[in-house]
Parts: structure tokens; C-alpha cells; sequence
RNA sequence: CGGGGUGUAGCGCAGCCCGGUUAGCGCAUCUGGUUUGGGACCAGAGGGUCGCAGGUUCGAAUCCUGCCACCCCGACCA
């Protein structure tokens, strides 16, 4: 048990922040609502970035870069977008300081900027303004950018990763010749984030469309995937949005076709952030710490030699580097910790702590018989393996452990979601078990503000998945054909 | 913006009510030694404008006034 960590079972927000500052991921900064990611947050994300990076490109996606700073012009042009956003923008108004009567630095009230400048809390509007320029005709089409970059939400309440004023993330904004391609790219992208989380987190996901309410501002339609947590709180992990012509109008970006007929573009956007690193942490960490599937784990295995003061240290040495190689050379990242300032105990707290998936100790015993102790930190169990094998068995190891891990998570889903049809059910299993909830819906916003200020709870998204059958709804009791998730969220 | 709370060493806290030694404790840090198969031990050392500014007083971390910052709970949200 790691002594440090509030323990999760007693109060789940605590044992998470605990542990985002335990294991050196981030903390907070002297900004009010950022943070500082620290190098091992950072290794994690650079991890998901490589992976999802490679997946968009692989689907013949392009990186390119747009500017932080946003006319507020540009930002108004479009109704249902403005009015989502404006609550929560950081805006620019001049461009230079100067010294006061008393030295100290103040606001040049003469550099005041003609137009101010919004910091983007999403591109859209700036990434659009581009595109007017760049599309003319179909051949121009399709356009498929994607952009890695930070953004801005002035938040009243923040948590590290989940929520912060400032967050990295990744935006992919497409310009389509026709409806079906555009709705197609929403489409391809929702799976492809959902096999992202599956695959190299290891989450099991909900796809679905968005209820009206919950839906991007300015977009026709929006799909999400929904990963539950531990405590059976949902988080949405991702989004892909259908913007139909709304931007391409508000830009006046139109293109001829085939037919030499002018029409305006049809769009998507897309986008995951630093809060998968939240939902990384929440599915799968424990009260040891961190689990990290090993393929987003910046250090897959770490060795620790075990000796006494007497010259020990040195064969270990041999035998560590010699396993290292063989690790190195299966393309296995591998860190020998042969540090004589912390006792081989600690060690193995800060490398669970941490989340590593392997830990190879070796000692004075495993010398003589020639093993050593191979522990894998899902499970926290340890194995003696003869160490002429040891790069085999941890090759199999770590795909065991990553299937290992999402095979208990897709377990921990099942097992909490749950397909209700009475309203005080519906309360109950909320307040008893939270989890998903599969339930029915009669389809209007009001029914939905309605069973939000009731319960907290929200509709997640209404499953791609979900069978057609005869329901009720479970609060206004009206019919309804389709079973939508619920739950409590992030 | 409403309601509540907290500011004392890098971190976590005690001291404040009832003013009075050199402001203390745990963790961390540093030095020396002994240790090393699940967060070692002993001995020693360093580290403080007690959030800021005024005031009361012979004397303020402690009492009074003002300000600032941060945290928690609500409204908003990926």
C-alpha cells in the first residue's frame, strides 16, 4: 500500500489528485487553473500524441499550424458557436507595458489593440477564414489538417488534467465537396479515436451521437465516445463533429463542382486532449499508484539490482545490463536503477507508484541460480524466470498486461452498466452504484434539463449501437424506441 | 458572482481563543557512519520578512482594521 495516497475506496477525488502529484505527472501553477506537466505527464502524452499522430496520417491526414490569437470579428460570424464559447474566453486588448511613476510594470493604456484578439478556446473560426482562400473548386477537396496545439477555456473549477484553463490537445478540421464524405469523416475519426482508447489505453468506449444539449456549439452533429471511471462517474474521451455547411456560410467558403455549380463546403472537427491522461489515470490506477499499459508507458521495464555492501553490486551489474540489451533489442524501453541512495524497498513503491508495467529485481540468489524476480504491476504479482529466457517471457508479458488491463476495465464497464425502466430505479442505482445507465428517452431537451436537475445526471450520448425496441420514458413515460446512456460525469 | 474556509521552513501541520523565553513538530534536504530480497537506522546540521499594509501595546504569529492570494461547495464546462 503506498503510504502516501489517499486510498481510493474512501475518497476517489482526493486518492486522484494525490496521485497526479505523486507520481509526477503535474501540478499546479502560479496561473490560477493551469498547470505545469511534469516530464513524466509529459512522456505519457508524448506517448498517446505519437500514437494518434500515426493514426491520422495514416488515414492521409496532415499536420499543419494555426495561430493562438483569434479577431474577435472572426469569432462572432458564426451564431451557435459564439454563444457557446464567450462565457469563457481570455481576451487580448492592447500590446505593451510600460513602468509607472512607482517602477512598477503596468498596462499601456495608448496600446490599445483596434480589434481584440480571443485566445483561441478552438479554431474553427481562424482555421475557416484560411480555408476561404485555399478552396476554389473540387479539386481543392478534401482539405484534412489536423493541428497539435494548446487552447484556452477560462474555467471557474479546474482539476489537473480533467479540466484546466489552458489544455493541449489536438484539433482536426476538414473541408468536404459534398454531406456524405463530410459525414463520413465524422464518422471515421469517432472510430478511430475509439479504437485509439481501446487499443493503446486500453479503455472501452461508447460511441454515440450527442443530445442537442450536449453538442458542440455550431456544429449539425456531434459523436463522442464515453469511458467510465472507477468510481462510475463517465468521462467523454473524445469528439468528432459533423459542422455540416454552418462554417463554410459563416466564411463564405464556397467551391464549384463537377457540374460547375457553386456550393459551400461541408465540415468536420475533431479533437482529444490532456484529459485522456485523466481518464488514463481513473480507468486503471489503483490504491499502489499508476498503471500504465505498456503501450503508452514511457518506461516499460525497470531492473533492480539487490545487494550487500561486499562487491555485489558488480555481477549484478553484468547480469543487468546483459538483460537490458536483450530488451533494448525487442525495441522494449528499459531502465536499470542501480542508484545505492534508495534502499531496493523503495524502489519498488516508486516504480508502482509510477505505474510501470515491469519490475525485474535481481540479487545475490537469482546470481547463483541464474533467475531473476519478474513482477508486473497490474496484477502485483511476481514470477522467477530463468534469466536466459527473461526477454521472451517479457515480451509475451507485456502484450498479457495490456490485454490484461482492458480485458478488467471492459469487465468493470459491463459490470456497471446497467438498463433501468423505472424512474425511482433510476435514482437509486445512480446514488447506490453510479455506472451507465440505459435508459429510455422521450427525446426533448426539456425531459433531459429536467432528469439533469433532478439527478446530475446527463445523457452521455444516445449509442451508435443501440436497438431499435419499444420503451417508455423513464421520466415523462412517453414512448420512446431507443435506450440512451446516463450517467453522472466529468 | 454567491456561501464556507485557509494563509507559520520545500511539503503537511501545531502554536492564535487567553499577547510575554531563542516560533515548534513530522516529512523532505545536507554531512558522517552503519545498512540494502517491500518505502532503513543512529548522530549531527542547515533552512522562517509567521500572506501584505496599517493600528493597539513596553512587547504582536497571537488583538483590531483594510487589502491580497489560494482552496472547498454552487452556477458554467472537454
Amino acid at each position: 500500500m503506498a503510504k502516501f495516497l489517499t486510498n481510493k475506496d474512501e475518497n476517489y477525488a482526493q486518492w486522484y489528485n494525490d496521485l497526479v502529484i505523486k507520481a509526477d505527472l503535474a501540478e499546479n501553477s502560479a496561473v490560477r487553473g493551469c498547470m505545469v506537466i511534469k516530464p513524466y505527464g509529459y512522456a505519457i502524452w508524448e506517448k498517446i500524441q505519437a500514437e494518434l499522430d500515426r493514426l491520422f496520417k495514416a488515414t492521409g491526414h496532415v499536420n499543419a499550424y494555426f495561430p493562438l490569437f483569434i479577431p474577435k470579428s472572426f469569432f462572432s460570424k458564426e451564431a451557435a458557436h459564439v454563444k457557446g464559447f464567450a462565457k469563457e474566453c481570455a481576451v487580448v486588448t492592447h500590446y505593451r507595458l510600460k513602468l509607472d511613476e512607482s517602477g512598477g510594470i503596468v498596462v499601456d493604456e495608448t496600446a490599445k489593440l483596434d480589434e481584440e484578439l480571443i485566445i483561441r478556446p478552438t479554431s474553427e473560426t481562424i482555421i475557416w477564414h484560411s480555408y476561404k482562400n485555399w478552396i476554389q473548386s473540387y479539386r481543392d477537396l478534401p482539405i484534412l489538417i489536423n493541428q497539435w496545439a494548446n487552447v484556452v477555456r477560462w474555467e471557474m473549477r479546474t482539476r489537473l488534467f480533467l479540466r484546466t484553463a489552458e489544455f493541449l490537445w489536438q484539433e482536426g478540421h476538414t473541408a468536404h465537396a459534398t454531406r456524405e464524405e463530410a459525414v463520413e469523416e465524422t464518422d471515421k475519426i469517432i472510430n478511430l479515436y475509439a479504437g485509439f482508447a481501446e487499443n493503446s489505453m486500453a479503455i472501452p468506449v461508447i460511441k454515440g451521437y450527442k443530445s442537442e444539449n450536449e453538442r458542440f456549439a455550431g456544429a449539425l452533429d456531434t459523436y463522442a465516445i464515453e469511458a467510465i471511471m472507477q468510481d462510475g462517474k463517465a468521462l467523454q474521451a473524445g469528439t468528432s463533429h459533423f459542422l455540416g455547411q454552418n462554417f463554410a456560410k459563416a466564411f463564405d467558403v464556397q467551391f464549384t463542382d463537377k457540374n460547375g455549380k457553386l456550393d459551400y463546403v461541408w465540415a468536420t472537427s475533431w479533437g482529444v486532449s490532456t484529459r485522456l491522461m485523466g481518464a488514463l489515470i481513473m480507468a486503471h490506477a489503483d490504491n499502489h499508484g499508476l498503471v500504465i499499459p505498456p503501450k503508452l508507458a514511457p518506461l516499460q521495464v525497470v531492473i533492480i539490482p539487490i545487494y550487500k555492501g561486499d562487491g555485489q553490486l558488480e555481477g549484478l551489474t553484468v547480469v543487468a545490463e546483459k538483460i537490458k540489451a536483450g530488451l533494448e533489442a525487442k525495441g522494449i524501453t528499459v531502465k536499470y536503477d542501480n542508484r545505492d541512495t534508495h534502499k531496493p524497498g523503495f524502489k519498488f513503491a516508486e516504480y508502482e507508484l509510477k505505474g510501470i508495467p515491469v519490475r525485474i529485481a535481481i540479487g545475490p540468489r537469482d546470481l547463483e541460480n541464474k533467475t531473476a524476480e519478474v513482477a508486473r504491476r497490474d496484477t502485483l504479482t511476481k514470477e522467477t524466470i530463468p534469466v536466459d529466457s527473461v526477454t521472451e517471457y517479457i515480451q509475451r508479458l507485456l502484450i498479457d498486461i495490456q490485454d490484461n488491463i482492458l480485458k478488467k476495465a471492459i469487465i468493470f464497464k459491463e459490470e456497471n452498466t446497467f438498463y433501468i425502466d423505472s424512474w425511482d430505479e433510476f435514482i437509486k442505482t445512480l446514488d447506490d452504484k453510479g455506472g451507465f445507465i440505459l435508459a429510455h428517452w422521450d427525446g426533448t431537451a426539456e425531459t433531459e434539463m429536467k432528469i439533469k436537475e433532478e439527478t446530475k445526471a446527463t445523457i452521455r450520448c444516445i449509442p451508435f449501437d443501440s436497438p431499435e425496441e419499444e420503451g417508455k420514458c423513464i421520466y415523462s413515460g412517453k414512448p420512446s424506441k431507443k435506450r440512451v446512456l446516463f450517467a453522472r460525469s466529468y
